[in-house]
DNA sequence: CATCAGGGCCCTG
DNA sequence: CAGGGCCCTGAT
């Protein structure tokens, strides 16, 4: 790429203290996610780019509390030849949104830390995790659509491809990470163009995606408190269908009510983990989960998948390999 | 080599 | 409301 890196030295640390109980790692780092260039993270610390009202950031996040007193120290890098007064208290109410750090799941934990047989040890190990992104709307749209009907190795590829062109490359605390683009850019990019990245058919959605979005306003989106009215509103999003709209409830507006679809490949996995058999009625799983976790199934689900790729981290367990396409 | 399915969605009939 | 088409790639 002729665009040139951009390399941010300037930076301010900010202070933020979630509700308790809070778990740096569950919230931060997901291993059931795939890897892309704009997140780097290690044992106590995450890094990650921010693009936030047309600035390019980058943001070190450490974890500098417990889970009882938690304490996130975030070392903000911004461009400061341009950006001379960033709004950082705007940065730090973005940050709480995405990474839902001031939500209360003290009655979720009240109810299934003793009594459930599946997700109290994982409770346990996970207490305090919330279910989060790093991503703003239009990001996750673009994420979940490159997840549509493919392997995951070609989603991470396609992610690489769209990064290395439209991104911006940062560098900043001696990372090199690229920054997402906006929608805007993607309006002045043709379709031919991206499909010459091999993003296939999914060029046409991408494109379409980036000009409704300039018509989309997520704050007002997030203000929609009924689960239900918020799906109708995401399913108008060209290239949102069923089966994505449940990760966008769940991730950018964390609401955990709402379980209408089961993909294939969850399907094979909540078999496995609720009932122990290979293949459960796709109706019958639903029902269950609904009775066992109601209010809070999405919530528990993503304990239990977090908790099963962190296991894979250690040990490779044999029946979910098969149900990993890489 | 050719064929095919893969963490869906749109569109058509 | 069921089912074909969509792009590319690695697996067979």
């Amino acid at each position: 790429m002729i665009d040139s890196s951009l390399e941010l030295l300037d930076y301010q640390e900010i202070t933020i203290k979630p509700l308790p109980p809070f778990s740096f790692t569950g919230t931060f780092c997901k291993p059931s996610h795939f890897p892309t260039p704009d997140i780097n993270y290690g044992e106590k610390h995450y890094w990650q780019t921010l693009l936030f009202k047309d600035e390019f950031y980058g943001l070190k996040i450490i974890n500098s509390g417990t889970i009882y007193d938690p304490q996130l120290s975030v070392k903000v890098y911004f461009d400061s030849s341009k950006n001379t007064n960033p709004d950082f208290s705007s940065i730090i109410d973005e940050l709480s949104f995405r990474y839902d750090l001031f939500s209360d799941l003290s009655e979720f934990n009240e109810i299934f830390s003793d009594a459930d047989q599946i997700l109290s040890p994982v409770i346990d190990r996970w207490i305090g995790m919330r279910i989060s992104t790093p991503y703003s709307l239009y990001e996750f749209t673009v994420v979940t659509t490159v997840l549509q009907n493919t392997t995951v190795h070609r989603t991470v590829q396609m992610m690489n491809n769209l990064f290395n062109n439209y991104g911006k490359k940062i560098i900043f605390d001696g990372k090199e990470l690229f920054t997402f683009w906006s929608n805007e850019k993607i309006t002045t990019v043709s379709e031919e163009e991206l499909r010459s990245i091999k993003l296939g058919y999914r060029a046409k959605t991408l494109h379409r995606q980036a000009n409704e979005f300039q018509e989309i306003n997520e704050n007002n989106l997030r203000k929609i408190v009924d689960s239900n009215i918020l799906m109708t509103k995401l399913l108008e999003i060209y290239g949102i269908g069923p089966a994505t709209v449940q990760y966008i409830l769940s991730e950018v507006f964390h609401k955990y009510d709402l379980l209408t679809h089961i993909s294939p490949w969850e399907q094979k996995i909540y078999s496995q983990l609720i009932h122990n058999e290979k293949l459960t009625e796709k109706n019958k799983l639903i029902n269950e989960i609904d009775k066992r976790w109601g209010e809070w199934k999405m919530l528990a689900i993503h304990y239990i998948f977090e908790d099963l790729f962190w296991k894979r981290k250690e040990e490779k367990i044999e029946w979910l390999e098969d149900l990993i396409n890489y």
